[in-house]
RNA sequence: GGCCCGUUGGUCAAGCGGUUAAGACAUCGCCCUCUCACGGCGAAAACAUGGGUUCGAUUCCCGUACGGGUCACCA
């Protein structure tokens, strides 16, 4: 690990991990690792209003499921800490101070009424700089008559400001449209604007990764580190998660598009690896040979990950992609894995005789996230009703009244059956079709209605017969030969 | 509204002046199969638009339209 790349993902303690941010978080860590540079985690809760207890857990829980581990942060320390920003305040207040001193800053008085009353007037106008030049006697009177005040910036008159993003290319604003910004606020913590950069100069942060919201305030920063002489960092700004409307339509991806956060998608049955995988390709792509290539542990994606290959337009978040990707994942884990995961979303009763762990196991495969062997399995537990026209297959040339005959045949047969598994059930029936002179298609369609009661089952009749076990299976054989 | 950004099939996207404009998901068809799934094969489906620049524009420049972002004592 070295320092020439450093990177940081700053959320603020909200209660859950929106996907978006997960993505962020994601390409920082990758833009770190892929220079084996230096990944940290830093809480910005300044926002004293807004704190929701047991927050900066859910931060530290998802890190460690997606494995995007970081180097330094609050509860693996570093050299740079304390990484809360709350217990940071009091570097915030002497840097504004500082700036206040060089000329680049000054207190403000303005009451939140008196902002809010120019808001009305003017409701695009914005602050009207009328603390900016206060004398040092007013100053003074007011911070020793105890006032409350805030402090702002001092933003240039004229000219224009611009830097280079590593995505967008250069971005530029006239200085005119730029508010003198608040970096202290009346109850003491900073703000965003001011905290984030005082902190990521003091961290040594080379790359700041983050949504593209932020895109056009960026030179209101650059003009934070100009003043204090500090470098630029280089900034990555990432297009933004969009979500699809019912109209069809599109906008920034939030809770009305479904289950957003990390945990409501682990907590469906998602797997944080096949999450992780999905969303890297949300807004960047591989290049060259590998465009092509869609699954990336991981370690593979910090080696092939880079900066470049980030686009610019916003991506839409597929529910329909992640669930694919999803059930490739399922499909290739290891059995004991597979059960274990699985587990947990088998909640329902089990029937005597039924063998969860191979009801399961023929699930594997059929499953786009965990919490779909719930529904899937209903049949298994109690025979659905269902209708003698549900025998009826074209293609096999099935009728009622050939079912009829089918499962009269195969009846006894089973009822003798030494062993109940799927290939001497198999070996069985294929003599019913012999005996009958019809294609083994045919006999299996009528018993997997039999023993099912759905035209659509995961695994054919004999895996189901062997999952429920033979009671149930000729029970329900008898039940279809009353229909 | 001002400023900023974006625009290749329904979605993710490759492409970086000359291509039959990749691939994946979804959709549809066929094959395989003990149904579905898996797998295999195939189909349909795109360069927003108007001007330039150029021998030649999906690719470069400008305008237009559409979409998005931002203008907080929130981050």
């Amino acid at each position: 690990m070295n320092r020439n790349t450093v990177t940081r993902f700053a959320p603020s303690p909200t209660g859950y991990m929106h996907i978006g941010n997960l993505r962020t978080a994601l390409y920082a860590y990758l833009i770190a690792k892929h220079d084996d540079g230096c990944f940290i985690l830093r809480i910005e809760d300044t926002d004293r209003e807004r704190l929701v207890t047991g927050a900066e857990d859910v931060i530290k829980s998802t890190m460690a499921q997606t494995r995007l581990l970081y180097d330094e942060g609050p509860d693996v320390g570093g050299e740079h800490g304390p990484y809360i920003q709350s217990e940071r305040k009091p570097i915030y207040m002497e840097y504004a101070k500082q700036l206040v001193e060089s000329g680049h800053a000054y207190y403000c008085f303005c009451t939140k009424e008196r902002l809010e009353q120019l808001h009305e007037e003017d409701a695009t106008g914005g602050y009207d700089r009328h603390c900016r030049n206060l004398s040092k006697e007013e100053v003074e009177k007011n911070l020793a008559a105890g006032l409350p005040f805030v402090i702002r910036q001092k933003m240039p008159l004229e000219g224009r400001t611009t830097y280079t993003d590593a995505v967008f290319g250069e971005i530029g604003c006239d200085n005119r449209e730029l508010q003198d910004q608040i970096l202290m606020k009346a109850d003491g913590y900073p703000t965003y604007n001011f905290a984030h950069v005082v902190d990521d100069h003091l961290m040594g942060v080379t790359h700041v990764v983050r949504g593209s919201e932020y895109l056009t305030s960026t030179p209101k920063y650059a003009l934070l580190y100009d003043t204090f002489g500090w470098p630029r960092p280089v900034y990555v700004h990432l297009p933004l998660l969009m979500g699809k409307n019912e109209d069809g339509s599109v906008s920034k991806l939030s809770k009305r598009h479904g289950a957003v956060s990390f945990q409501d998608l682990v907590a469906d049955g998602y797997l944080p690896e096949a999450i992780i995988n999905y969303i890297a390709l949300l807004g960047w792509c591989p290049k060259g040979e590998d465009a092509t290539t869609e699954f990336f542990t991981l370690e593979e994606l910090k080696s092939v990950f880079t900066v470049e290959a980030i686009n610019k337009s916003p991506a839409v978040f597929d529910f329909d992609k992640l669930l694919w990707f999803n059930g490739e994942y399922i499909k290739k884990l290891p059995k004991e894995e597979y059960l274990a995961l699985v587990k947990p979303y088998a909640t329902f009763e089990l029937p005597a005789g039924l063998d969860l762990e191979k009801l399961l196991l023929l699930l594997q495969g059929r499953i786009g996230k965990l919490s779909e062997v719930a529904e899937k399995s209903a049949f298994f537990l109690a025979l659905p009703e269902y209708d003698t026209s549900l025998f009826i297959n074209k293609k096999n040339k099935v009728t009622p009244e050939l079912a009829k005959e089918v499962l009269t045949l195969a009846l006894p047969l089973l009822e003798k059956a030494e062993s109940f598994d799927n290939d001497t059930l198999y070996a069985l029936l294929l003599k019913v079709a012999e005996e009958l002179g019809c294609k083994s298609g045919a006999v299996m369609w009528c018993l997997r209605i039999a023993v099912s009661g759905l035209a659509v089952t995961p695994g054919g009749a004999t895996e189901i017969m062997e999952v429920i076990g033979k009671d149930e299976a000729l029970r329900r054989i008898a039940l279809a030969l009353q229909k």
